[in-house]
DNA sequence: AAATTAAGTGTGTGCGCACACATTTAAAGT
DNA sequence: ACTTTAAATGTGTGCGCACACACTTAATTT
C-alpha cells in the first residue's frame, strides 16, 4: 500500500525514512541497514527499499543526521608546506573556512604537508595518512606518478578525494579545482605583449628549483604562453630569451639580467610561478628599468611589488576558494550524497595595482 | 552549583540550552523564553541567564533549531525586473542559490521586481512588502531617498536587511554587496588609456534613460573615470567627449558617433553600464573600426561582443555572489546569530577575450 | 523433542531545540 | 480563610535520524 508521505516539515516535500519504511512494509530499522549497507537485510526487501530510495530521490535529512551524532569523519588535507602568506597558506585558510562551516556535522580536519621540491616526503605522507583510513583526503597532486598511487589506493579503500592546484585527469576523484594552466600561460602572453614595444627583447625566467622538481603547472604554464607566440608569429618580433634563476645566487642571475638587455634592450618579463617579486628585484639590481613584468598569485611581496609599479599584472587564481571548494565538495559527496562535478577550473584572475587591494579584501572577507 | 558542561558531540565544547538552565539553576523553558525574548521570566533569572548566555558565547545549534522546525521563515528580495540573461538575473541565480543551501533550515524567499526607471514602482512594492512583514528583506537601493525610507521603515519593525548593487551608507543594513562604483571607473580608464594613442577622441558614453533616472552607480563610475583623467591629465592628450544614447533612436546615436569621428579619430569609448554591446554596435554602423570599446558586466550579448573583438575589456562585478552573499549574511545574523560585515565590495574583474569562458562557466557552476 | 544458533527484523532511546501545556507561586479579590 | 487571577516556572513531546538492543523465526545441533 503505497501511501504518499503527507505531512512533514518541508512543505509536505521530503520523504522520510519513516515513509520509505511504511512503502516497503517494513520497518525504518530495516531501511536504516540498507541506507548504511550494514547488511542483515533479506534480498527481497533491500532490492524493494533501493527501488523506492531511487525513484523518490531519496536524501536523509542532513539536520538529523548529524544531530543524531554518528560517529566523527575525519578530512585530511595534504599540501606543500608553507610560510606564512605563501600561495599554499591561501589554499589552507580555504579549507579552515570550510572546515569551520561544517564542523557542526561532526567532522574534524587534519592537516599534513610535504616538501614541494622532494618527491619522497610527499610518498611518506600518503602512507602515513592510507594508515590511518581517513574518510576523505584534499591533496595536491605535485607529483604524478606518487599522486597516481595514492589515488588508486585510496580508491581501493574506497575514500574519496580532491585535487587542487593541479590537475591529473587520470585520478578518478570527487573533483579538482585550479586553473587552466595552459590558458593562464596564454592570458599572461597577452597581457604581456600588448602595447609592447616591438623588436625588443622578452625574458621568460624559470625557478630552477622548481623546474627540476618537475612542477606540473609552470610547465604548462609557459607552453600556452608559447602557444600565443607561435599564433602570433611573436618570434618575429621579439627575441624570447630563457633564464634559470638559482635563488641561492642572486648576483649570477642578475649579471645574466644585465647582460641579456645589453644585447638588445628588455621590455617584458614574466616568470610562471609566484616568485615574481623575486624577479622585480633582480631587474632593480641590474638597473634594468621601464620593462613590464608580470607573474602569478597575490603574495604580500608580490602586491608590494604590483603596487610600487615594478611588476605590472599578477595573475591570480582564487586559491582560498580551491580549498574551500574542494572541502565543500567532498561534503557534499560524503555527507550530503549529492553529486558533484569532476574538472572545475577557477577563473583566471588579473590583477592591477588598482584592484588589487579590493581583490585581497574580499578574499580574505570570505575566509572569516 | 556552576558545573561545567561535560559530555556531549562536538567534543565536549558546545554548552547546550540544559547546560544554561543547570548553570542558572532553572529549567530548560526559562532558558528557551530569554533566547526567544517571550518574557514571563523574573527580572533576576533572566539577568543571569543572559550574563551566562554572554560570557560563554552561547549560540544554539542549528541543526537542532531548524530540526525541531520553528516557524518557516520569510525572506524578500526586491530588484529591478529582467529579461534573461541580464545583470539583475545573476543577482537572483545567486539568490536562489543561497536559498536552496537554507531551504532545509525552513527558509523561504519570495522574489518582487520593480522596474528600474520608475521610481514609484519601487516604493509601491516596498510598501507590499512592508505590508506582509517578512523576516528579512535583501534589496538594490536603486532609488536613493525611496530606499532611505523603505529602511527607516523595516528598521521600526525590526527586519534586517542586505543592499545589493549600490551602497547607500547611511542605511543600518546587515550588509551591503557591490562594486566600489568609484575605484572601478577609475580602472576602466587605466584599462581604456593604457596604450592608446595619443591626439585622438576617446568617447564616453551615457545610457540617457538610466542618467534620468538618476543611476548611482553610472554617476560614480563616471566619476571614478574622471579622476583618473584628471589625475595623470589625460584631457590634455585626448579630446574627451560625452555621448547620450537614446535607445529609441539608433539612427542619431550612430550620426553621432560619426560626426564626432569626423572631427578627430575615435580611439577608445566607454559606457558605464551593461549596455556596451550596443555601443559597439553603434560604432560597427558607423563605420568607426579600430576603437577600444569598454563597458560592464558579463552578459552574453557583451561576452559575444568582447570574443569578436568589438569589445576590448569588461569590467565584471560578480553579480550572482552578491546575492548569494547577500542572503547568506541574512542567514547568517537571523539564524546563527553571528556578526557580520557591514560593507563588502566584491573586486573589480577584469574580461579578456581569452579568460571570459572560464569566468563565466565558474560562476555558472557556483551557481548550480 | 529440546536446545542452540544465525539470519532477519522490529523497538526504543537520545541528539539539542522549540513550543504547547501543566504546574507552582504569589498577589489580589471575595 | 478561601477562591480567583496572573505571573513565573517546569515538563513533555516531537523534529528525522543512527544505533544499540530486543525480539522472532527457521534452520541446525544435541
Amino acid at each position: 500500500m503505497t501511501k504518499n508521505i503527507t505531512e512533514n516539515s518541508y512543505g509536505g516535500q521530503r520523504l522520510r525514512i519513516k515513509d520509505i519504511a511504511r512503502m516497503a512494509g517494513v520497518s525504518v530499522g530495516t531501511v536504516d541497514r540498507v541506507l548504511h549497507k550494514r547488511g542483515k537485510v533479506s534480498e527481497d526487501k533491500e532490492k524493494k527499499i533501493l527501488e523506492i530510495i531511487e525513484q523518490n530521490n531519496f536524501k536523509p535529512n542532513v539536520l538529523a543526521s548529524s544531530l543524531a551524532g554518528r560517529g566523527a569523519r575525519r578530512f585530511v588535507s595534504l599540501i606543500p608546506s608553507f610560510e606564512s602568506g605563501e600561495y599554499w597558506n591561501y589554499i589552507q585558510q580555504g579549507i579552515d573556512k570550510a572546515q569551520r562551516e561544517i564542523k557542526i556535522h561532526n567532522i574534524v580536519t587534519e592537516h599534513r604537508t610535504f616538501d614541494q621540491y622532494d618527491s619522497d616526503s610527499f610518498a611518506t605522507e600518503t602512507k602515513k595518512i592510507l594508515a590511518s583510513s581517513p574518510d576523505a583526503v584534499i591533496f595536491s597532486p605535485v607529483f604524478i606518478d606518487e599522486s597516481l598511487e595514492f589515488a588508486q589506493k585510496l580508491d581501493d579503500k574506497n575514500i574519496p578525494c580532491v585535487l587542487v592546484d593541479s590537475n591529473v585527469e587520470e585520478i578518478d576523484c570527487v573533483a579538482y579545482y585550479g586553473q587552466h594552466s595552459l590558458k593562464s600561460g596564454y592570458t599572461a602572453a597577452q597581457l604581456l605583449f600588448s602595447g609592447l614595444p616591438e623588436n625588443t627583447t622578452v625574458l621568460l625566467a624559470r625557478s630552477a628549483r622548481l623546474y627540476s622538481a618537475g612542477s606540473n603547472q609552470a610547465i604548462l604554464r609557459e607552453k600556452g604562453f608559447m602557444n600565443y607566440v607561435r599564433e602570433y608569429k611573436l618570434d618575429n618580433k621579439y627575441a624570447i630569451e630563457r633564464i634559470e634563476l638559482h635563488s641561492g645566487n642572486q648576483p649570477a642571475n642578475i649579471r645574466r639580467i644585465k647582460k641579456i638587455a645589453a644585447h638588445k634592450p628588455i621590455s617584458g618579463a614574466v616568470i610562471f610561478s609566484s616568485k615574481v617579486h623575486r624577479l622585480a628585484y633582480y631587474f632593480a639590481q641590474a638597473r634594468v628599468a621601464n620593462a613590464k613584468i608580470i607573474g602569478y598569485d597575490e603574495l604580500p611581496k608580490n602586491v608590494a611589488a604590483l603596487k610600487d609599479g615594478s611588476v605590472a599584472n599578477l595573475i591570480a587564481q582564487r586559491p582560498e576558494m580551491q580549498g574551500y571548494l574542494g572541502v565543500k565538495d567532498l561534503f557534499k559527496a560524503i555527507v550530503q550524497k549529492q553529486s558533484t562535478h569532476r574538472t572545475n577550473y577557477v577563473p583566471v584572475d588579473i590583477l592591477t595595482k588598482e584592484i588589487v587591494d579590493e581583490y585581497i579584501e574580499f578574499n580574505q572577507r570570505l575566509n572569516e
